[in-house]
DNA sequence: AGCCTTTGACCAGCG
DNA sequence: TCGCTGGTCAAAGGC
């Protein structure tokens, strides 16, 4: 249930650059308009691929693109003895058109959920691990509850150029930066600083491979709306109005800035189509994506554990409510109908989702 | 004034 | 049990 709330309807919502639409004017073209992400990569750990046909039916269950077998063209992406999803070879690509979205924006339930979020309202009930800790706790009991390792963390991960980084329509305020092993880069930590208690997080590490290419993980689920411009009250910081840094530098590390996002106006989402592929993506396609009117989806290849695109270690049931499973939830990603995913099916000729 | 980044310390998970 | 590691806190100073 509420760990599983990862949706395609938040994945096409991310793909947006600024603050909710209408749908009827969402698909406008806008060639000034890169896409958000070059490619990003969708992590649900230790979680099941739950079976679509008793999870559906669960009271109060909303199905979610992991309730649904995955599909990579016409071959279907199963999980192996690790119960980790493994990628079908040859690559095979599945075209996701503009239908696609507007079908999914235009969706009553859709609808809906965009009408909910332009009236502000709460998505969910309060987390209690990450970001919602009384203050009047002791520092004491407030690291304890706070530092833990996440088994159920749902991420996602983006390699993004420094020019999509600035699109990024959140506000963020850093409140880490670490050495990882292994990695020349360092890793910085980001807080959500939008909106207060918003749980959404989000890493930023320099891509070893890629120059001016930022590894983006992004972890929980905002409770809020994209601020806008006149949102600013809400973040209260004159910073946030300067244009002048685009990355902070320390110490020779770069890392994304909250003050460097470029707010479009409403209408201005791209009309764009996806290409979902197994295929290692070029390198030189991450930069130029932006510009054109394709985008790749990238989905690492399941070279070690580690790479895995999706995997799924526990066998915790979906509708669990065990404390652990509320710890962190997708940035935008929302419970969707039934109905939508259903009607995905008939678009791309029901390759996509049968 | 208030939010930001920086940075060392702290903490928990894990092997 | 212990050390390593990644994630987080929070004080201090900057903008
Ligand atoms: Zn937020």
């Amino acid at each position: 249930m509420a760990n599983v709330d990862w949706d395609l309807f938040s994945i096409v919502r991310s793909c947006k650059t600024s603050t909710l639409t209408p749908p009827s004017s969402i698909f406008e073209t806008s060639p000034h308009t890169p896409f958000y992400f070059d490619d990003f990569t969708l992590s649900h750990e230790n979680n099941p691929i739950p079976n679509i046909n008793t999870s559906i039916n669960e009271t109060n269950h909303y199905p979610t693109v992991l309730d649904f077998p995955i599909f990579v063209g016409q071959q279907q992406i199963t999980p192996n003895d690790n119960n980790q999803m493994v990628f079908p070879k040859p690559a095979a690509y599945v075209e996701i058109t503009t239908q696609h979205f507007d079908f999914a924006y235009n969706h009553p339930s859709v609808l809906h959920e965009l009408q909910r979020e332009r009236n502000q309202l709460p998505i969910q009930e309060p987390r209690t691990r990450f970001g919602i800790v009384p203050n009047t706790l002791s520092h004491h009991s407030k690291r304890k509850s706070w530092k833990r390792k996440n088994k159920n963390t749902k991420t996602l991960e983006c390699h993004l150029s420094v020019e999509k980084i600035k699109e990024d329509p959140w506000t963020w305020r850093k409140y880490g930066e670490k050495i990882i092993k292994g990695s020349s880069h360092p890793r910085s930590y980001y807080k959500c600083s939008s909106f207060n208690d918003c749980p959404a997080k989000k890493l930023v590490e320099k891509s070893k491979n890629k120059d001016n290419t930022y590894v983006v993980t992004y972890k929980g689920q905002h409770n809020h709306k994209e601020p806008k411009c006149n949102d600013r009250s809400i973040i209260g910081t004159s910073r946030n109005n300067s244009s002048k840094r685009v990355l902070s530098t320390a110490k020779g590390v770069e890392s994304s800035s909250t003050q460097s996002k470029v707010l479009y106006p409403e209408n201005e989402l791209t009309k764009k189509h996806l290409l979902v592929s197994q295929e290692d993506v070029p390198s030189s396609n991450v930069g130029n994506l932006s510009s054109s009117d394709v985008m790749m989806l990238q989905f690492d290849e399941p070279k070690s554990s580690d790479a895995q695109v999706f995997t799924s270690e526990s066998t915790k049931s979906v509708g669990s409510c065990d404390d652990d499973d509320y710890d962190i939830l997708i940035p935008n990603m929302r419970a969707m109908s039934e109905d939508i995913l259903l009607d995905f099916n008939h678009l791309n000729g029901g390759r996509l989702f049968s």
